[in-house]
RNA sequence: GGUACCAUAGCUCAGUUGGUAGAGCAACGGACUGAAAAUCCGUGUGUCCCCGGUUCGAUUCCUGGUGGUACCA
């Protein structure tokens, strides 16, 4: 059978980790997860890890192996899976991807273009100038540098500029030299099935899973990270609203209340971005054995 | 039971000196190649509580209901 892997996008609260650590034992194989806030061995109520219990079920790779204090990206992980996958398969020709994390997961199916690493200062530089200049500095700065990704960006969003900015340059070329989008070929099969819920269901399942997190010690576990507050980790939904809790902007019901907002707003985002990619099947993840059946048949086929 | 005030978008409310209405939040849509649970952009979805009256025309003014809130009994 040819080495593949089962890529299981699906937005937050649809129940995938269930599914996934069942579809995982069904195949005997190890799961790879594509979670960029699971990642954090110090996150663990509020990214919704998976437990103990299911951690021992099956062997779970890239679930809290970072420290929030530790540099990540999806290039790194893009990196880091293709190193990885190839002692997966020698065990088992399958492996399941599952996760929410819809750049990543592209990072690892389609590839990213390689750019050099920036220097940190450089970043901080630009940083600084949108404090200093705001949108408007960091425009003029990359249309006299990178005059091509001008034309293209979102000359609204410092984010993008920012980036551009840096590369340019660290690189000392322009940004949009970068950008040649290869699809990259890999050495295995990939199969996308996707995980989704009825709109109404997953809401409340999400309304719910806050709930719970809330029981569990989300405010401990927030509270614990408070002096982390300033790094890119803990700008996560739960974490954020709990910030603003201890701050005294917000009663504790209104942060319950604001998480459960931003939760579902996450959602519906990856909806809408993994509804525009048609190589995705989409399954209820209320009936996995669909799921399930569909996998072998299509795992058949391609032996 | 009496008096006063209120009833407009999913919610909180504004407004129309009478020409069928708009803010915030919510919701929805879109962009996005190393910060992505991030970042950025866009969109008003409505028996203006109900029945009648005045009027060329009523969500707006008037009668009477209904529901709510406060105070008095």
């Amino acid at each position: 059978m040819k080495n593949t892997l089962i890529v299981v996008p699906g937005p937050t609260g649809v129940g995938k980790t269930s599914v996934s650590v069942g579809l995982a034992e069904h195949f005997g194989c190890e799961i790879v997860s594509c979670d960029s806030r699971q990642f954090y061995r110090e996150m663990v109520i509020g990214t919704a890890a998976p437990d103990l219990q299911q951690l021992e079920r099956v062997k779970h790779h890239f679930v809290r192996f970072l420290s929030v204090t530790d540099y990540y990206s999806a290039s790194l992980y893009e990196r880091d899976i293709l190193a990885l996958l190839p002692s997966l398969f020698e065990k088992n020709p399958v492996a399941v991807m599952t996760g929410g994390s819809m750049l990543y997961m592209d990072a690892v199916c389609r590839g990213i273009d390689d750019i050099p690493d920036t220097d940190p200062a450089v970043r901080l530089k630009y940083v600084e100038k949108y404090a200093a200049d705001g949108v408007e500095g960091l425009r003029l700065a990359l249309k006299l540098l990178d005059p091509v990704h001008y034309s293209k960006v979102d000359l609204r969003n410092p984010r993008r500029l920012m980036r551009a900015l840096e590369i340019t340059e660290s690189t000392g070329k322009p940004y949009s030299s970068f950008l040649t989008s290869p699809k990259r070929n890999r050495e295995f099969r990939i199969i996308k099935a996707g995980l989704s819920r009825d709109r109404d269901v997953l809401y409340s399942r999400i309304n719910a899973r806050v709930e719970s997190m809330i029981g569990s010690g989300l405010e401990e576990e927030a509270r614990s990270l408070l002096k982390y507050r300033e790094l890119n980790a803990l700008n996560t939904v739960g974490y954020r609203e709990m910030f603003s809790f201890f701050d005294g902007l917000v009663s504790l019901e209104q942060a319950v209340d604001l998480i459960k907002r931003n939760t579902r707003r996450y959602a519906a985002k990856q909806i809408k971005w993994w509804s525009k990619d048609p190589e995705i099947k989409w399954f209820d993840a209320g009936q996995p054995d669909r799921l399930g059946r569909w996998l072998g048949e299509k795992l058949n086929e391609i032996q």
